[in-house]
DNA sequence: GCTTCAACTCAGGTCCATCTCAGCATGGAT
DNA sequence: ATCCATGCTGAGATGGACCTGAGTTGAAGC
């Protein structure tokens, strides 16, 4: 699954610049221009890191990574301040941020911190996912249905990550096609199709009842 | 392969330093910024050499030492104080930190102490890890497949020995090429294949199965 | 200076994951 | 029940990822 990044900041110059040089690089991004939207936005789309500017009108970027580590969310922040004063950095990293920027930055250099917090990230995660009688191994990509075991391709692996991490949510194709294409598909395609009719097979080889269920106009869920 | 090194400290002053220095000589760099902290990412990911600072909130520098040994946790540590009082020292000392650095400090010396602690563990550990039937002794860097031996360059060594630290999980080309040759390697280039190859020739000289199984569009497992 | 060996580059070839397409199935509305 | 839009899936094309033999470079030892 290509990584979701959330963007939060009230400059759009900013915004603009930050999304162009993620999403070049096949990164899924949303952006909030508020701290109030940014914890929307978390709960209603957990990224898989957030890019947060500490300077924001309402709830500032320090308040916003508090709230979201007292809420329990380890997502990695990685914040933008136009000051490099040295209180700023250390309240930062008390307040839960992981890696810091100063701006003006380079876009190579964001793009190696993003990659390498997403890349400790992953790295330390080696977690089982479990739903009803299926489990995903993201450290062995593998996975299970009962005790069938299943190998996956990469496009096929993402796909089940993402259904696996939202059961019982309904995805929209424009999501999916999102997070795991990680590009606007203009025109027609039916991959998405074509993926879910893989998954499906691979799923139900053994006779078990379909998880992967149509919702006809919308998208998907993946449910009993 | 590159020593992974964990940084304790709370200014960030201090861990982008270090960090930089540490991460310039090819060193794979964490850090973690209190003593749970410290004490979290060391059971995630065991580094091969710890520096830390004796001034931390929470749990402090020697406390961290004190609970790691008292654990069983040999791994080196490399102590940094701001203040060089006598009495700082042989409490250190006595709670299991290996070397001492002063702030501040020239990244020479820095980087001198590490070396001399890596290459003392090394030297020190004598390990010979199992994966089936393969074994690779640390002490002598000579790996058996069955009762055949197999003699490494230093390159195939630590890819085998990165292979076998992690057997059955999938590792991204990203992590192999971190790991093993070193932070930036930009730009395209094929050695992790053609290394890939040589262990496998290497490994596979007796008609033995594979182990290095190339998982396409992401890296290598290493597994029956 | 010559040899040796590790590290890396390059190029040609293979293979398979991904995607397109077309025909068929299904669902929902009227 | 009929019809049309939407979704499903088998078959096949394709491009890029990967493999590997051969060659180049550079450092170390003789």
């Amino acid at each position: 699954m290509k990584a979701h990044i959330l963007v939060v900041d009230d400059d759009p110059r900013i915004t603009d610049l930050v999304r162009r040089i993620l999403a070049y690089e096949g990164y899924s991004v949303a952006i909030a221009s508020s701290g109030n939207d940014a914890l929307t936005r978390t709960l209603e789309h957990p990224p898989d890191l957030i890019v947060l500017d500490i300077m924001l009108p309402g709830l500032d970027g320090l308040e916003v990574a508090r709230r979201l580590r007292a809420a329990g969310d380890n997502v990695p922040i990685l914040m933008l301040t136009a000051r490099d004063a040295v209180t700023d950095r250390v309240e930062g990293l008390e307040t839960g941020a992981d890696d810091y920027l100063v701006k003006p930055f380079a876009p190579e250099e964001l793009l190696a911190r993003v990659k390498a917090l997403l890349r400790r990230n992953q790295e330390e995660r080696h977690e089982v996912l479990r739903y009803v009688d299926v489990e995903l191994d993201t450290g062995t990509r593998i996975a299970h249905r009962g005790a069938r075991e299943i190998e996956l391709s990469p496009t096929e692996y993402e796909l089940l990550l993402l259904f696996m991490k939202r059961p019982r949510q309904v995805l929209t194709r424009d999501i999916i096609l999102d997070r795991v294409w990680g590009i606007d598909f203009e025109g027609s395609s039916n991959v998405l199709e074509v993926y879910v009719s893989y998954l499906r097979t691979k799923l139900e080889a053994g006779g078990e009842p379909r998880l992967i269920h149509t919702v006809r106009g919308v998208g998907y869920v993946f449910k009993e």
